[in-house]
DNA sequence: GTTTATGCAAATTCTTTGCAATACT
DNA sequence: AGTATTGCAAAGAATTTGCATAAAC
């Protein structure tokens, strides 16, 4: 896995250090996006300065490595692309956002609808995050 | 106009101040939504106190005669209803967001999907914000 | 007169910047 | 050895809180 993850470094042309692997490592086995307060209180990454874990996600993010999605609460997360089938797909699907638990959750299932751009101007990417009670907090 | 704008205070239980006065009618007079920034930086308004602005955002906000949206610059941005039909519609309609000029405007012409929620989840309102460059900025 | 909203000061939180020390190739 | 990354300190920006004053009912 470690060797999986070196190699996406490598081929972004990053080099390799202990914080962008264990960044890279945790998002990949998570299965929602993570807020920079989520990631730097795990305690593989909170022995890094909270610093160097701005500047990681942000470097991730512009090669590609991870894409970013704003929950309605205002605070980025970061996932890494695993759940789309395209290589660099910018994250594009739906997101879930409890605003019970504040987590985050990925909809890879449902694509997101076609959208005539308003007249004259590009449409770049498109965020929809759908908001509400996730199953867990429905049941307390 | 001012008489109608107390009468929506009115309506929502809110004593008629002039603060609230001028930001609606601001927003109501706006075609875009605006954020605490934009907001305050407006002649009409600049005399308050932030955090009276913030305030009166958050209370309008609350009983439902102002909605919010986050651009993906993580800035909330305010808008009043007068672009949907329904009147507690939550502002339930795509915007849009120029990352040049960093000014969002509505898209009320097209609808948001139906989506499906995670299994067991509930769904309260849906954001799309579609990203790119408006006609404007791209003539420059 | 009582209650609610505002203004001001200060605290808190989040994020960015500069630079020297360290790690990577 | 040379360059990119990290840690630390500090600056900056955005937002929140507490409380006394002022305005609305």
């Amino acid at each position: 896995m470690i060797g999986n993850i070196n190699q996406l470094l490598d081929n972004a042309g990053l080099r390799k250090t202990k914080g962008r692997e264990t960044i890279l490592q945790l998002l990949h086995t998570q299965n929602r996006p993570l807020s920079h307060q989520e990631i730097i209180s795990r305690k593989s990454i909170s022995k890094y300065d909270r610093v160097t874990i701005y500047r990681i996600l942000e470097t991730l993010q512009k090669v590609g490595l991870l894409h970013k999605i704003l929950g309605s609460d205002g605070v980025w997360r970061f996932c890494t692309h695993k759940y789309t089938k395209r290589k660099k797909c910018g994250g594009n699907h739906i997101h879930f956002f409890c605003s019970e638990c504040n987590q985050m959750s990925c909809m890879p299932e449902q694509s997101l609808p076609w959208i005539n751009p308003p007249k004259g101007a590009k449409i770049i990417s498109k965020q929809l995050v759908v908001h509400g009670v996730c199953a867990n907090c429905l049941n307390f």
